[in-house]
DNA sequence: TATTGCACTTTAAAACATATAAATGCAATG
DNA sequence: CATTGCATTTATATGTTTTAAAGTGCAATA
């Protein structure tokens, strides 16, 4: 077995799910399905199997399958998670150095690859992602420039006066569907936030804020608005996963989430356009403020 | 001198506007502005400069410049032209390819390379490139997914109505400063437009309709309304740069970007927004049905 | 004194050989 | 007969060397 990141991705991945009992105990996990969910061949996904396997998080039952032990040990799981994410992560590196403005604005390829101790590929990886995620390009000549954005208190206010342009909008799309299944879903991963311990959480579910929002925009059928919120989102939390969290905040924005699901569920869509448009302007003038705050201590 | 890219880029770029009278015979052309112009160091600039002058569009004054020869011969600059231009351009043969369904959804990059025959660097740009543009993403394992964009009437239609969200709530951002300077330019250029034998006229100009909007959009101080624009804006080309060109359309357009611009400089704001609505809601209807009569021949 | 001309350095792309990871087909087994 | 196990094929990454392109500093000169 190797030792690459897909593999390792995979692996995470299954333990979390067992972790946070989207996975039960007893659970038949099948190379062929995962392998279909990750849209991978069955080779990295049975490795990630194998990985699980040695760390007792499965149980191999020869020419039959692996089986997620009964009395799931936490621990391990634990174990594997830290195990799995001592990866060094470069890209995040790279964006918290960008952030804290310890790079300059244009570097060669042959700078970051010193700095960072990277293949050339490793670092085509990264570059591409982060132009893919708009706050970098290629210069003309040799090079690359790193954009001034998402750095700022105005950058957060930015962000999210151009959410409040495409949101509403969005579920005014004449292609726009409720889709009740959608609905169901979305609610009860909101509801499911507000009931469980929150300190307990695994990182995972914290995305659900940004979920609930792309999932929503994306029943405008119209991929303009989703692919731009997706990638507004991957900017914004770029900033955010740097500060600290907020679990009040969280709580009363799950009850306006569900509020708007609500009204959604009975098709009132100018509505739910409109509350999800006070929504974001209360996000705004809050997050505005706490940076503020933070920036005078 | 070498025969890269970047000098042929540039070389196009200088002979297009010298065809077109941007620079006017006489002028002089530094290599230095030109570098810092395309943000690269004067070695290509100096080499663009070079084939320019092998084809008598330029006049070498040795350790005094390059300056545009006075009869500015209008055939030689359409032979350079076309010499530079016959690099195929492997980006819009593939996105031709996708377009025309002549490309499976999934790929790897080995069969990309062999059909185009491109190196793995080369490839990579292309990827990335279309990475960026959002209509390819890598899979997980090995290969490439490309995706069902812009290729239907109805994405037509997505992006208006993208558009119309966006670029109307731009003007109204609080960052908005209707800068005198950009305006005049800007009228200054769809008036040339009007102006100009429109048939004798270089593809070059044929984008300042692009450009007229993103220009606008900056204006909002919102880097993310104009990103967005920019993005969906490299999509729409990919699309509409294989239909063939309305002419009469073009005259009307300019009149309305013209009409913004007035509002704009006596500082009606809240009309300007109105009209670019009104003009958008134009440009979307128009362009539905001719793409239905297109297809119903 | 601005600009070109030119030598020289640095950067990155190409080419190739090798290593690793992923995809795939089929046998083995419960 | 579904699934794992495993061998084989294919695809991509890595490392090294070579080559081409771009960046840079300074002398030359109008």
């Amino acid at each position: 077995m190797n030792n690459s990141g897909l593999i390792n991705k995979i692996a995470t991945q299954l333990t979390q799910e067992i972790l946070s009992g989207v996975i039960t105990p007893g659970g038949h996990l099948v190379a062929q399905q995962i392998a279909d969910k990750y849209r991978v061949s069955r080779t990295p996904a049975r490795d990630a199997l194998i990985t699980l396997e040695k760390f007792d998080l499965l149980e191999l039952q020869p020419y039959r399958g692996y089986f997620v032990t009964e009395d799931s040990p936490q621990s391990k799981a634990r174990d594997l998670l830290k195990q799995l994410g001592s990866d060094k992560d470069y890209y995040f590196q790279l964006v918290d150095d960008w952030l804290s403005d310890d790079l300059p604005v244009t570097v060669t390829e042959q700078y970051l690859r010193n700095r960072y101790d990277l293949t050339k590929a490793r670092l085509n990886d990264l570059l591409a992602r982060a132009a893919r995620e708009g706050w970098a390009e290629p210069k003309e000549g040799y090079g690359w420039s790193f954009l001034p954005v998402a750095k700022t208190t105005e950058a957060f206010e930015d962000i999210y006066r151009f959410r409040l342009a495409i949101e509403p909008a969005a579920m005014l799309e004449p292609g726009f569907e409720a889709k009740p299944k959608v609905l169901a879903e979305l609610r009860r991963s909101q509801e499911k936030l507000l009931e469980v311990d929150l300190g307990n959480i695994p990182e995972q579910l914290l995305v659900s804020g940004s979920n609930f929002h792309e999932e929503l925009i994306k029943l405008s059928n119209n991929n303009y608005f989703y692919s731009s919120l997706k990638r507004i989102n991957q900017m914004r939390r770029l900033m955010e996963y740097r500060a600290e969290f907020h679990w009040e905040r969280l709580i009363g924005e799950c009850n306006q989430h569900l509020e708007i699901i609500s009204h959604l569920e009975s098709g009132e869509i100018i509505e739910a356009s409109y509350l999800m448009r006070r929504h974001l302007q209360g996000a705004l003038k809050r997050k505005t403020n706490t940076i503020l705050e933070k920036n005078n201590t």
